[in-house]
DNA sequence: ATGGAACTAAAACGGGCGTTTTATTTTTCG
DNA sequence: CGAAAAATAAAACGCCCGTTTTAGTTCCAT
């Protein structure tokens, strides 16, 4: 009979899914070719998902959840580690997650949670709140910490600068690789480049917080 | 005879393509939709453009020409000025062509160019060329100038670094607005983001040059 | 073995799309 | 003016899409 998430269409689907909503987001991404991949009928997706949009959706969940267990954000620290520790380990997280695990398929899956913040499903505020709100009050807290005097607006700000370094990598992805393709994110330079966002960062907490005090 | 951009059927449709694009992307824009704001018969985007494509790019680079033209990266300073005064320039600018310039039609423009970062079109090598590269050579020119002894992999870095910060407010408008809605970018606040922005990159490039010479 | 449920397959439906064709009106200019 | 050119309009074409329908198959408990 085999495990539910096996070798069945419906897993079939589900991956296939994967691959052609990767490849070509949501509305240009057709039934048909899904299903073709999946050596499925046409008519399988609304019989097992309900139609092309909840397919869509547990397609873009599934990702996260995975991406998050694959790559948590606090891989390595806990919550007594120095807020340094705890900050490097978020960086190296989301470039991670932004990296994929080096199979294509999955690689370009962070687009379609690109195309949710661009262009807004009506499933965008549960990814928000189910996994964008947690894991960035990870990202306040380690910067309280690092900033315990400064109030909340500064620790935002601070928080905004820092995802914004990360998601840069992400983001303009295509961009850099045609303009300055030796500084893509790469398996290789994953380290330098988490040190580097890590310095710099560090460096610009440390401006904010002697200008607040001063 | 009216001048050829004035009140012509070419012109109310490049107005309506500017808008409807905007709001639904390429794929998702429809010719009858953009032909039936401006009050055109739907074979008129063929006539005058030449298909549903040509209009879309012919919006796209007269948006980044506009917006170029409004908010110049070296808007108020001059190859003399110092170059932290060029870098507040450039930053300023960035987030100026974010904000967009209130009217709600040309606010939501700025997610072609996103559209075309997550999924290039075959247009997207003459916009990295024609607009990108040029814009990007002007902040790594006044990065040379702020770490004179640094090699050009660092420079490439920190231009990351400051890029990254300035476009998340455009690639998470949505997230933002949801999260934390005071962080948005609002015309209200940009000259506070801009001071923020440039004390943290003036903070990181501080550290960064430290960590070379030393 | 058999009846029913789960699943798969094939085909057609209905609608929306970009584009083309054809016809009509408006403009231009000698 | 009057004919050629430019511009608009109306209609149809042809394609692709998500979904539904209908029919057939497989599987399993009884």
């Amino acid at each position: 009979m085999a495990s539910p998430t096996e070798n069945g269409t419906k897993a079939r689907l589900l991956q296939a899914g994967r691959k052609v909503f990767a490849e070509h987001g949501l509305k240009n991404a057709t039934i048909r070719d899904i299903c073709a991949l999946a050596g499925a009928n046409v008519a399988s997706v609304n019989y097992h998902f309900g139609g092309k949009e909840k397919l869509y959706v547990t397609v873009l969940q599934d990702y996260l959840e995975r991406e998050n267990r694959r790559h948590p954000r606090d891989l390595g620290v806990t919550p007594q580690s120095t807020p340094e520790e705890r900050l490097r380990a978020y960086v190296r997280s989301f470039l991670l997650q932004t990296l994929g695990d080096g199979d294509p398929e999955n690689e370009r899956l962070g687009k379609l949670l690109i195309q949710e913040f661009i262009e807004p499903s009506q499933h965008f505020g549960e990814i928000i709140e189910r996994h964008c709100r947690p894991t960035h009050n990870m990202l306040l807290d380690i910067l309280r910490a690092l900033l315990p005097d400064a109030d909340e607006g500064t620790i935002k700000r601070c928080s905004e600068s820092i995802v914004g370094q990360c998601v840069l990598f992400d983001y303009a992805k295509e961009a850099i690789n045609r303009m300055h393709p030796d500084l893509a994110l790469k398996a290789s330079n994953i380290e330098h480049i988490t040190d580097f966002i890590m310095q710099f960062s560090l460096g610009g907490i440390d401006r904010i917080r002697s200008a607040k005090q001063q």
